[in-house]
DNA sequence: TTCCCGTTCGGACGCTCGTCCGAAGGGAGC
DNA sequence: GCTCCCTTCGGACGAGCGTCCGAACGGGAA
């Protein structure tokens, strides 16, 4: 049986570098030689913590999947406001993107890498996610003229997880405040419908 | 002197097939063999028409990036209100996408796979149609209270951009309808300003 | 000290990739 | 019918890839 705590841990430190490397070049640019030069391990070595290349993204997704969920979870743990809800839920998402970016961008461009089983794990929390926010666009909307909702979720998600497309956080305006405009576009015109003569 | 009406068509051809290869499996991913195979050219024949598998990419975004660019300054021609402006680039966009998924999957998802000038050149095409859309806010931008305009372009073609992520025409709502709820949430939200309380 | 077993690695394997050479094909103009 | 040159292609080349074998390492238990 492996010695567990030393395991984890070089495991924990694999995932990160590979996390970057894979942020950096993408997926199937990136090599596995390349993270064996990130981590210090030989290429060899390597394949004791994974059982292949795309296997390690698997678990590169699922820990930060994992890691986003259970922020997001404990952040809205107690707030029933949905108004409250939505908010957090942005600033927690910018957040974990301000924090975390290698792993969001991996997490954002590469879900579509993996295959067959793991593809559907990934795919299962994702909607997950998802779901959180579409039952909180639920609870809000306007009773008249409402959005459909799914698009909703989906636009919402589309400003969201664009950011890492254009933001530079050192020339642009602080994630808090970037957060907060958004809110402002996306609330607004979610919750308005009614004005407007399209 | 090549004979020009059959190599241009024939070029067309294989920019179009190239396309639709890079759509489904990703530049990276995609060979210049599926190519051979998807266009019947063979595949010693395809380096006749492009100097490599990069310069292939840079052919079909350019091309792309042109028709689009294109299309939109047709439309937007003798419009001057910024709101029927932001309306008409908004369906466009969407109906560019629904028209040619493709190409459009491409452009969103390949544009950092080229490198050096080509890269430059595509850069400046976007920033070209990017500036389209900042110059219609600029001009539709409530007095106070105002969002960034940066941020606001951006949210915008998040929303736009990423519709391809889940969007499917046969089984959601049609594109029109599509067109009509973004511009609600991204118009309503984005000139009111006024409401709220965060 | 000895042994065991979790851990590490050098080096190689087979495969697929992008690219290109040299020769052959074929249609228009004389 | 002949010639020329734009066009096409079979086949090969070197490079780089993911993966894995078999041996060596090293620290804790006896």
């Amino acid at each position: 049986m492996p010695n567990r705590p030393r395991y984890d841990r070089k495991l924990e430190m694999i995932l990160q570098e590979a996390s970057r490397v894979f942020a950096d070049k993408g997926y199937h640019q990136a090599t596995v030689r390349d993270i064996a030069r990130a981590t210090g391990v030989s290429l060899a070595g390597l394949y004791y913590y994974f059982k292949g290349k795309e296997d390690l993204l698997f678990l590169v997704l699922d820990h930060s999947l994992g890691r986003l969920l259970s922020r997001q979870r404990e952040a809205l743990e107690g707030v029933t406001d949905p108004r409250a809800r939505l908010q957090i839920l942005i600033r927690n998402h910018l957040g974990f993107f301000a924090g975390n970016e290698q792993e969001m961008k991996v997490l954002i461009r590469e879900t579509a890498s993996v295959s067959g089983e793991m593809r559907e794990r990934v795919a299962d929390r994702e909607r997950e996610y998802a779901g959180i926010l579409y039952r909180i666009l639920k609870d809000l909307a306007p009773e008249e003229n409402a959005p459909d909702l799914r698009v909703a979720t989906f636009s919402l998600f589309g400003m969201l997880n664009w950011v890492y497309t254009w933001y530079v956080p050192d020339r642009h305006l602080p994630v808090e405040r970037l957060a907060h405009e958004l809110e402002q576009i996306f609330l607004n015109g979610y919750s308005a419908g009614i004005l407007d003569g399209a």
